[in-house]
DNA sequence: TCTTTAATGAGAATTATTCTCTTTTAAATA
DNA sequence: TATTTAAAAGAGAATAATTCTCATTAAAGA
């Protein structure tokens, strides 16, 4: 996921966000890290950089960046929180045996999913987003 | 759903596990709760017929009747942790706003999916299961 | 009934996350 | 550019869900 900083800048101004080192930092981490890191990796990650960044602050502008929908939470079975800069529509991968998570993209899919649903419908609830969770096993060891 | 006290030591002795009451007590909440309780509500619920449970306990024997899979884990993007105690295939709907969960079972849905999949597969990958997340809003406010 | 092994109880410990409050800074304005 | 101000960051205490430890108890096979 290559973004640049002036990419980042932007995203940031266009929701009307202070543009901050921090969360520079907080969605430069994001988009470098292999994929789904959880707040301990982030920090780790800025910590190289930014030695100096509040542990609180990490968290408050993640907290920020999901409410103006610049990144996703992201939960397993496990009980700590992780976080995806991912902005297309895309499902999820998991092996809880190694608790890796891997994006997984099919347009097709999407589009007989949405397909399917327009026609059936779910009485009683207003669909606004599909998301598979696919749970298996990665054959490559990585 | 509906499992009477002799199905739920069925249930245990079919996967050798020893039959306590502590156990019986927590497959006991989990079928007769609404749907989806975190620990808190499992608790409440087992405290007015058996006060004296240890919350350390309910703790160990979620774990292992997950282990044993007579039960779900179930994360939402809050971040408590929430379990679910049917076995059947079945997908979720969510709405953020509420955090409430409700079950979706669908098989027309399931078996296009299979056939989906066992046509395209996904390379690299084993799948052992396919979980649809549908975020959205209730229209009922209940 | 006895024995063995596993489960439970009680409460301390851990740890991810949140909160509070002071200081600093981004960015709008003069 | 300097000033102003509202918002963000820093530091560390507080909270709360979950785990751990270890002594006690109980399930189930002999």
């Amino acid at each position: 996921m290559k973004v640049s900083g002036n990419q980042i800048i932007e995203r940031l101004k266009d929701k009307r966000l202070k543009v901050t080192p921090q969360r520079i930092a907080v969605l430069e981490a994001l988009y470098t890290l292999d994929s789904h890191p959880s707040v301990e990796k982030i920090i780790e990650y800025i910590k190289k950089t930014y030695p100096n960044i509040a542990i609180g602050t990490v968290y408050k502008v993640l907290d920020v960046l999901v409410e103006n929908q610049l990144i996703h939470r992201v939960k397993t079975e496990k009980d700590i929180m992780r976080y995806d800069g991912k902005l297309e529509n895309h499902h999820h991968l998991y092996c809880s045996e190694s608790d890796r998570i891997e994006d997984f993209i099919d347009e097709d899919l999407d589009d007989m999913l949405n397909e399917y649903f327009i026609k059936k419908g779910i009485a009683g609830f207003e669909i606004e987003e599909i998301k598979l969770h696919i749970k298996g096993k990665f054959k490559d060891m990585q």
